[in-house]
Formats: C-alpha cells, structure tokens, sequence
DNA sequence: CCCTGAACCTGACCGC
DNA sequence: TGCGGTCAGGTTCAGG
C-alpha cells in the first residue's frame, strides 16, 4: 500500500494528535507482524511522544528513552480514534494517549513492522544501509548516474532499491519512467547523464506532487482521518489499461521483478 | 558484489 | 453461491 507519499501523508496526519503528549498505554492485539512487535512497545506508559520523523517508508517515533521503529508494509494504516471507537478487523495495535485519543494500527496482511530501538535508530541494521532521500539535495542526477554505472538491471529495479534510493515503490516508479520518457526494462548502465537528470527530476516532482494531494488511494489506503488520497486522478500509466493519455497509442503492461510495470512505448525509449 | 526468486500474509476479484 | 487461480502499494533473505 504504502509508498512515500502514503507514509508522509500517515505523518502529517497523525503527527497534530500525537506530538508532546504523553502515552497514556499501549495495546498490542496480535504481535504477529513482519518480526514479532517488540516487547518494549507495551511498557511506554508516561512516556512523551517528541517527535515524528520519517526516514523512507518508516516512521520515527521518539519517546525519549528511544524509538518506535513503524513500518506500514504493503497494506498497513493508521488512524486517529476517539475513546469510545470500536476495534475493528486486523487493528493490532492501539496506542492510547493522555489527551483521549488512540492510534490504531490496522494491517490486514501483517507486513508491517513495529519495533522499539534505545539506540540510534538510523543505526538499526534496517536503516543503516538505506540510500538517500530522494527530495532532499544527495539524491540528483549525478548520484543516479554514478550509481547506476556497471549495474545490468532494469532502471526501475534500480530505482525500486532502497539501498539506491529510498522510497520510490511500485506504482511512482512507474510513474516518474513515464515522466522521464524512459523504458522501464532500459538496463540501468544504458542511461544516459540526460535520462538520468530527467529521472531524478521526475522522481522529485512525483512525489512531492503526490504528497501534495495525499498519497494514492488504491483500494484500502486512506489517510489518518479517513479521507482517500487523491492522486490517483493523476496517475498516468499505472494500472491504465487502456491508451497513452499524451500519444494515444496502448499502454503496455509487463512483469518486472515479480511486480507489474506500465509504460508507452511510444512516449518512453 | 550483483542479481533473481521465494517467502511472509490476507483479501478482492474474475471466470467457471 | 462457491471454488480455485491470480493479483496486490514492501522488503528481507538465501542462493547462484
């Protein structure tokens, strides 16, 4: 589910309910997620939520004595409830906070993540070897092509690698090829320093366009407050089944990694 | 080091 | 209605 823009959206959303209030106790349903829910995540009690971060897809909650690592996998939420909301179906976690209200996290397929670090949590042997933010200044269009030099594999694989680059995920991959005009299945070596400024540029402008409009809402995505995100209206090639909306001409569908791509191949070389 | 494919889960949807 | 197959926004890990 969650790419970026979904896990931002999640942070900005969460972060007005959250920040500088204290945690009045934490509830864990079921611990079976990606790795067991650490221990720790129920022994919070009076601890003081400082800070949301977010570091690619996973957020960054410090309270103090550490962080809650939190990872949304491919179908996690959070939402934001009133003290008398029921659970509902595949909630595993609510962490109710002194103010009354309670963050509930909800993961149907159990991929997410939530584990407790005391220690420096850009350490943690799963951020550790992350590659740069992508809207940040480190990720530009000579780190993408110095990296993707002597590198055989499709570019969006290349671009789908968190050691790469973090957070470009299924579907704005897709998306930011498109923008670039270049072939998804181009071997990433084969990219030119014109092709790798336009992809970098085209990351950067999808994303921060999607955050703008609140993620993508496919079928269960919605933000903290219920509502759908809306850039799904702009999507252009993923999950088109139908012609090139800039040539006309079919939007090819193909298999890449296990995972489906979308491109023209009219408009992307 | 690079790359591929399997694995982890549940649910929605489609064709029969 | 029901059943089986396929697919889904992520990431690690084993093995070639």
């Amino acid at each position: 589910m969650p790419e970026l823009p979904e896990v931002e959206t999640t942070r900005r959303g969460i972060s007005p309910h959250l920040l500088q209030q204290r945690i009045k106790s934490v509830h864990v349903y079921d611990h079976r997620l990606r790795w067991p829910v650490s221990p720790e995540i129920e022994q919070l009690s009076g601890l003081t939520i400082n800070s949301i971060g977010r570091r690619g897809k996973y957020l960054l909650l410090d309270v103090g004595s550490g962080h809650i690592i939190w990872h949304l996998g491919m179908s996690g939420s959070m939402r934001i409830k009133s003290a008398s909301e029921p659970n509902f179906y595949h909630e595993h976690i609510d962490m109710e906070m002194a103010n009354g209200v309670t963050l509930t996290y909800r993961d149907p397929r159990r991929f997410g993540a939530c584990l407790f670090t005391a220690d420096d949590p850009f350490q943690h042997k799963l951020l550790r070897d992350l590659g740069p933010e992508p809207l940040l200044e480190d990720f530009n269009s000579d780190y993408l092509y110095q990296v993707s030099r002597n590198r055989r594999v499709p570019i969006k694989n290349l671009i789908m690698n968190s050691h790469v680059v973090v957070g470009v995920g299924n579907i704005y991959a897709s998306e930011s090829l498109f923008r670039a005009g270049i072939r998804p299945g181009r071997a990433a070596y084969r990219l030119s320093r014109s092709m790798c400024e336009r992809l970098s540029d085209s990351i950067k402008e999808i994303l921060a366009e999607a955050i703008e409009k609140g993620g993508t809402t496919l079928q269960d995505f919605t933000r903290s407050d219920g509502k759908p995100g809306y850039f799904k209206q702009a999507l252009q090639v993923y999950g088109n089944q139908g012609d090139c909306y800039t040539c006309g001409n079919p939007i090819r569908h193909i298999t890449q990694a296990n995972r489906s791509s979308y491109y023209c191949a009219v408009c992307q070389r």
